[in-house]
DNA sequence: CGCTCCCGCCAGCCA
DNA sequence: TGGCTGGCGGGAGCG
């Protein structure tokens, strides 16, 4: 660990505790005794992935956003023109205005002047402080005592017009330093600016793990804790930052982000993430979907859902009031609700213009311009390079996704295959031991999706030359033998360092990636008791041989420490279909790959949920003895404890999961 | 005046 | 019981 923080907790909250206190000397975080090179090669912010949809006014005025009833339904997405104008408010006031490095250079005359971040002081009658520790020189203490070519390096790139405004900043910020006292303005105060120092507190693409603590960052950064809360659940929905025990989060920076957004993608085609939760998953006395209903409304999976809008809309242009009307609960359609899911979608565009990979614009319609936000970031997610992201090993996984070359890997072993796989699971043993999942969520699997789109399969399974591994696992499978005119090419993407580690598997028609026709989609901790295949809608998959790679769904049990995953690799021929196009009509999409039934089998009627599992949750069960781990196998991933209840880190543990819709 | 969103209360949860 | 987490909405800043 490069970092020199100390992630170990640090009782007390810095929101609750006197202000005096929390503006005791910060230890230094970890960013601060960063390696040279790193923070040289950090301020070096790589190219963005995937094409750049910023555009000049011009362009923008040919830009297409969808509107409401055009999202209402994913596959749905019709363009509508709309006049999108930039007026000087289009860009958010408080846009990347001190974010260095090449990031993304917004040339037009509407480029928000770089104001000086400000966070607030307390009144000195309230919190009296020991010291004139402002936020601002905070932050700049921060930054030039721990990297000072950081700012040699921003100085080298920065161009003569960047360097005046640079130095009208800081003398802007002297000046209001110099006042002293005076309230920052509510500018200087917004989360995104906020958002904006905390980055630049961290490597975009640390090459180690970075730990942070809540306490020492909202110490730096001069504000409650709280306000740190909003960012992290936003960046945790990225997967840019993961949590490790309380107070403590890990940084990722932007090195999962493309992968992350690449399975929002994915998710969002698959189960139409974006779509509400539907109202009758949240009914009245149901425990469970109480707390689903509670976890529907949390920041991350809002941000989740926001960021798959545009990941499904061909404009990637989302209206505001669109995205509330969205991601709002059908059966809470009040104005009040409507406000609330308003501020909540403010406090998420905030951090995702800080990251700059939305911004704001406005859209014309019949009555007038609404405000809407743009998607900016990667709209296409090479399987290679998803899997190449996640597969970057921590030590030397520096190289940005988009400096990733375009040269598809058909596999790629992923770092983690060489570590015990246990790693989110024995994260979380630090931390404190949620409940399981009760909720039903919009697993793959019980997606009801339209047959006719994504037709149910049949598998079979007849080659013998399968591994004993995945006999074990699998003894039902009939696998036939891999034929030799099937040399299309086999895509494969696996995702062990997302939140939700998933197989991904694109099989190109004619080996075209961008086009491909197949996909097999296996959710982490679905095991292979569901296994879902997406047909393109005029694929005959009479027949069809899928190649198909089998990896654990989850890790197996802790005790087991290096379950040697490769050994799963092999590939193996799904025999798709037979019985009709699509195989035997009326069967289920989530393809069953069960075991054989144990004698006293239960029907497997709870869901398979797709949260990762907790330590608990993972003790292996006196029956699991397969090598494959499967949730099932694992026994009840419910406690009963956990069917009341979900804890508020179980929640957490939620993100990165469809939401139950 | 409406949009934007800061701010902090307070409740759920856990150790 | 205290700390962590984060949902929530009042209401102020701003254009």
């Amino acid at each position: 660990m490069l970092s020199g923080s100390s992630p170990g907790l640090r009782p007390g909250s810095a929101s609750q505790r006197p202000a005096a206190e929390s503006r005791r000397e910060p230890e230094r975080t970890g960013p601060d005794l960063r390696d040279p090179d790193l923070r040289e090669r950090d301020r070096t912010r790589p190219e963005r992935t995937g094409p750049d949809l910023r555009c000049g006014p011009e362009e923008e005025n040919k830009m297409f956003c969808v509107s409401l009833k055009d999202l209402s339904s994913p596959a749905r997405v019709v363009d509508l023109r709309g006049d999108l104008q930039r007026s000087a408010n289009d860009q958010k006031e408080n846009v990347c205005a001190g974010r260095p490095g090449p990031g993304p250079a917004w040339t037009g005359p509407d480029r928000p002047t770089p104001s000086s971040p400000r966070t607030p002081v307390k009144p000195a009658g309230e919190a009296p402080l020991p010291e004139p520790w402002t936020p601002t020189a905070n932050l700049k203490m921060l930054i030039s005592a721990a990297c000072p070519d950081i700012r040699h390096c921003q100085m080298r790139k920065c161009d003569a017009v960047e360097e005046e405004e640079q130095e009208q900043e800081v003398e802007e910020e002297e000046e209001e330093e110099e006042e002293g006292g005076a309230k920052p303005s509510r500018k200087q105060r917004s989360l995104g600016l906020l958002c904006q120092k905390f980055l630049a507190l961290y490597p975009d693409y640390p090459q180690d793990k970075v730990h942070i603590s809540l306490d020492e960052v909202a110490v730096s950064l001069g504000v409650e804790r709280r306000r740190i809360y909003d960012i992290i659940n936003v960046l945790e929905s990225l997967t840019m930052v993961d949590r490790v025990a309380k107070n403590c989060y890990t940084w990722y920076g932007r090195r999962r982000l493309a992968a992350r957004l690449g399975e929002l993608q994915l998710l969002a085609h698959v189960q139409g993430s974006a779509a509400a939760p539907r109202e009758e998953e949240v009914s009245e006395g149901d425990a469970v979907s109480a707390t689903a209903n509670r976890k529907d409304k949390s920041l991350r999976i809002m941000s989740q859902r926001f960021v798959s809008l545009f990941l499904v809309s061909e404009s990637r242009c989302v209206t505001l009031e669109s995205a509330a009307k969205l991601l709002i609960d059908h059966n809470a359609t009040s104005h009040s609700k409507y406000k609330t899911k308003v501020r909540r979608l403010y406090d998420i565009a905030n951090v995702l213009t800080s990251l700059e990979l939305i911004r704001k614009v406005h859209v014309r319609e019949d009555k007038g311009r609404k405000p809407a936000f743009q998607w900016l970031g990667p709209v296409r997610f090479s399987p290679a390079s998803v899997a190449m992201a996640a597969v970057a090993p921590p030590g030397g996984g520096s190289q940005p996704i988009a400096a990733q070359s375009g040269r598809e890997a058909k596999m790629t072993r992923h770092a983690s295959f060489n570590a015990p796989p246990i790693r989110s699971a024995a994260r979380r043993l630090v931390s404190s031991a949620p409940c399981s999942p009760t909720s039903r969520p919009a697993a793959v699997s019980q997606q009801p999706l339209d047959c006719s789109r994504h037709p149910p399969l049949n598998l079979s399974h007849t080659k013998e030359g399968v591994s004993t591994t995945l006999q074990a696992a699998a003894p039902s499978f009939q696998l036939h033998p891999h034929s030799e005119e099937d040399s299309a090419p086999q895509r494969l993407a696996y995702l062990p360092s997302l939140s939700q580690p998933s197989v991904v598997l694109l099989y190109g028609a004619a080996g075209d990636l961008a086009l491909p026709s197949h996909y097999l989609y296996v959710p982490h901790n679905a095991g292979l008791n569901n296994i879902n295949f997406l047909l393109s809608a005029s694929q005959s998959a009479a027949g069809l041989a899928l190649p198909c790679v089998l990896v654990p769904s989850y890790p197996v049990a802790p005790g087991d420490a290096h379950p040697s995953p490769l050994g799963f690799l092999s590939p193996a021929n799904f025999l798709v279909g037979g019985a009709g196009p699509y195989g035997r009509p009326g069967a289920e999409l989530g393809v069953t790959l069960a075991p054989p039934p144990p004698p006293s089998s239960p029907e497997p009627t709870e869901p398979q949920p797709l949260t990762p599992r907790t330590p608990k949750e993972t003790t292996p069960t006196p029956r699991s003895g397969g090598f494959f781990q499967t949730p099932r196998t694992l026994g009840s991933v419910v406690p009963a404890a956990g069917r009341k209840r979900r804890g508020s880190a179980q929640r957490r543990l939620d993100v990165g999961h469809a939401p139950a819709s």
